[in-house]
DNA sequence: GCGCAGGTAATCT
DNA sequence: AGATTACCTGCG
């Protein structure tokens, strides 16, 4: 057990946030796989957590999953009270921390994204984790190995409700066993280059290879649009997003925006 | 039964 | 280039 002040940090908005599938809350605790680990955070108060792991396991490895050294309050100050809008997604989401997720599951994860709700996702998440993953521990299993879903029957997988994704998971994964794309290599390259190798998956859009950018190679300035965020920018920002003024950074403003359209369509469903 | 949910690729014009 | 459409599956 550690127990430790984050002060800004708001978990419970990190989970839910939509950029990690691997989040269940469990009463008032949350229970995460990431890592090939499991890993049970009870929060205490306000910024106050409980890590059911070791100081040094914290810091060798959650620190950093949870990007806990990046300096989120730069871009507050970035959002200042002209910028309206923004200003209220900031202060309901900045709390919200950018995960360092695996490349090779978030790019399959967001590869079953497509026309799936976030609950669904998970599941089929789940589901192959189960069916092809290391076991972690009795009721957790880590996501699978490239090299296992590259050899997988196309009927198990289609036993995890992936549905006509099941030839972009296993083509994807091929190519990765095969070494055809080197995720690893990726980290090198800049961010044109890599939206361009993400996209040479079958199945991985504009979209989903700005979210693989974002979550598993902290790109922060790719800027996924879905269709929540494309309500948000027709409703808000008629005139266009002053992207120019978030140089670097505009992948994070993306997620305060999604988050907050998302929190006012539960608050206040139309 | 029908429409839709954090998209993509193929196939039009 | 831009618009249209089919697509697995689960849920209301």
């Amino acid at each position: 057990m550690y127990t430790l002040n984050l002060p800004g940090f708001d978990l419970e908005l990190t989970a839910q946030s939509g950029q990690c599938f691997r989040f269940d809350k469990i009463g008032d605790s949350f229970s995460l796989i990431a890592q090939n680990r499991h890993l049970i955070i009870d929060p205490i108060s306000l910024g106050k957590y409980r890590f059911h792991c070791s100081e040094a396991e914290f810091e060798s490895i959650w620190r950093p999953y949870f990007d806990l050294d990046y300096d989120y309050r730069a871009i507050g100050r970035m959002i200042t009270k002209d910028c309206e809008y923004l200003a209220r997604a900031y202060a309901y989401a900045g709390g919200l921390r950018i995960l360092r997720q695996d490349p090779f599951e978030t790019l399959i994860s967001f590869i079953l994204s497509q026309r799936k709700s976030i609950p669904a996702i998970q599941s089929c998440v789940r589901a192959l984790s189960e069916r092809f993953g290391k076991p972690i521990d009795e009721n957790n299993f880590a996501f699978p190995e490239p090299e296992t879903l590259a050899c997988a029957n196309v009927e198990d997988l289609l036993k995890c409700a992936i549905g006509y994704r099941a030839p972009y998971v296993l083509e994807s994964s091929r190519m990765i066993a095969e070494g055809k794309i080197n995720l690893d290599a990726l980290n090198q390259v800049g961010d044109e280059e890599l939206l361009n190798q993400l996209m040479r998956f079958h199945g991985v859009g504009i979209k989903v290879a700005n979210c693989v950018m974002l979550f598993a190679y902290h790109r922060m300035n790719a800027f996924p649009i879905d269709v929540w965020i494309e309500r948000v920018l027709d409703q808000e920002y008629p005139s266009g997003f002053p992207f120019e003024r978030f140089e670097g950074v505009s992948g994070l403003i993306q997620q305060y925006l999604f988050c907050y359209i998302r929190y006012q369509n539960v608050t206040q469903p139309l």
